[in-house]
RNA sequence: GGAGGAGUGGCCGAGUGGCUUAAGGCGGCGGUCUUGAAAACCGUUGAACGAAAGUUCCGUGGGUUCAAAUCCUACCUCCUCCGCCA
């Protein structure tokens, strides 16, 4: 959510910083519902101040044939505060559904684009890796080494899932080990296993709500939502809490399972693990000052960088443009991975910056030392990595002419000391 | 699923209709004293909106009343017991 104040007092330039990003924000209609607001509000605080004063003096009357005539007439006053609080409260909700639905502010230094065709890649990591042979798509490697299975996958639940069997199982869980490791024993975050299943708040809170809820899987009676990502619960930890300065920056890793319906993707990635209704992420969220977040959004994305470098696959890091970027965020680098199967760069990680974006959503604060009022802190997350695409990235760039696959160096002891998967 | 009980400030805890402007304690902060510290004592110590006056917040939403932390109601959460169960 936008700071309501700054809108009021920057509504031109906001507006303009908006029209920047892809499909329209829809500003009408807030000048009015915000002035609307505050008169109610002043009109009804005046009344109720009346209230409490006369009410009181009714109190320590002890004779209430004295007051009988302020009562009737309190009795007036209480009708007209509910009455005007009804108006307050409908003109308020209509201020805040409007507000819930407004973008955030791209970052200043966020390339202003119209579309990912105007992102820029700003670096390249890696050597693709000189195949003398016409490499396959992962989903064949997978099916002809039969640690992948889509078809049966198909009849347990549906398209866009996968079974995974012996080496190709182990393979997955390996990797989520072994990110977990690294960002916990290497980059200092601190590991979580929250909540798969989510209530409505979290789901404002991170911004996935009141706009995407055709994205989410919503559980029958409970009004619960399978998670689309960890930055959900992870971040909603510390929803409606103030933080101590010290304890910043806060920074977390979890690994969990991800849900996504895909409903405006249909046709698109239909082949493969690339994009399926379930899949594990390893993500890291962090909680930081406002004066700290640039910083920590670059050794957020590095700590993302680390694991696959760590694993040999060469990549490259794009700045999203403003057209690009998602809903909550202000800045997004995304780090792409190269698919010898597809030959070309796939998102395997998006590193973003909410600032105070979800933080005033989920009311997540901090109070600087010795200061007396607490102020909104900055959240920031991106996956390190996703854990599917990392896998089917390892089938395609470790893949032998003879059809087996090599373990990378590092998983090696994940993985019992195998040194590649074969028929 | 059934039967009870409970939700009050950072924490503990009093308060069952009207100076509650939420007692008291702990913790925190400041001070006195001290070579320094401890102890003792004194003071101070929640959040949101507002330029201010002021308003709102005692799990959440409704309701009763001139007046609600307090009464009614629905819901949520936690605890205990029973049943079921990984």
């Amino acid at each position: 959510m936008l700071d309501i104040k700054y809108l009021r007092e920057n509504f031109a330039t906001a507006e303009k910083a908006l029209s920047t990003r892809a499909g329209k924000v829809d500003l009408s209609g807030f000048q009015t519902l915000d002035q609307q607001r505050r008169e109610l509000l002043n009109e009804v605080e005046l009344l109720k101040a009346e209230k409490n004063k006369v009410s009181a003096l009714i109190g320590r009357t002890k004779d209430k044939s004295q007051v009988l005539g302020e009562i009737s007439r309190m009795k007036d006053v209480s009708a007209q505060v509910k009455l005007l609080d009804d108006k307050l409260r409908e003109v308020a909700d209509q201020l805040n559904e409007l507000l819930m639905g407004v973008p955030n502010i791209p970052h200043e230094q966020c390339p202003v684009g119209a579309s990912e065709d105007d992102n820029i890649e700003i670096r390249i990591w890696g050597e693709k890796p000189a195949l003398d042979f016409t490499p396959k798509a992962h989903w064949d490697i997978g099916e002809d080494l039969g640690i992948l299975d889509f078809t049966r996958a198909s009849k347990l639940s549906g398209a866009r899932f996968c079974v995974y069997f012996g080496a190709g199982a182990r393979l997955e869980r390996a990797l989520i080990n072994f990110m977990l490791d690294l960002h916990t024993v290497e980059h200092g975050y601190t590991e979580t296993l929250p909540p798969f299943l989510v209530n409505r708040a979290s789901m404002t809170g991170t911004g996935q709500l009141p706009k995407f809820e055709d994205d989410l899987f919503h559980t029958e009676g409970m009004d619960l939502f399978l998670i689309p990502t960890a930055e959900v619960p992870v971040t909603n930890i510390h929803r409606d809490e103030i933080l101590a300065e010290k304890d910043l920056p806060l920074c977390y890793t979890a690994y969990t399972p991800c849900f996504r319906k895909e409903a405006g993707s249909h046709g698109k990635d239909t082949r493969g693990l690339i994009r399926q209704h379930q899949f594990n992420k390893v993500e890291m969220v962090k909680f930081t000052r406002p004066e700290d977040s640039d910083a920590e959004l670059e050794s957020l994305l590095q700590n993302a960088e680390k694991v696959l470098q760590l694993l040999g696959l060469p990549y490259r890091v794009v700045d999203l443009c403003t057209g690009d970027i998602g809903f909550s965020a202000a800045r997004t680098f995304d780090i792409e991975v190269w698919l010898p199967g597809q030959g070309c760069y796939r998102e395997i990680s998006s590193c973003s910056t909410f600032r105070d974006f979800q933080a005033r959503r989920a009311s997540i604060r901090f109070r600087r030392e010795g200061a007396k009022k607490p102020e909104l802190l900055h959240t920031l997350n991106g996956s390190g990595l996703a854990v599917g695409r990392t896998l089917l990235a390892i089938l395609e760039n470790y893949q032998q002419e003879d059809g087996s696959v090599l373990i990378p160096e590092v998983l090696k002891p994940y993985m019992g000391g195998l040194e590649k998967i074969e028929r």
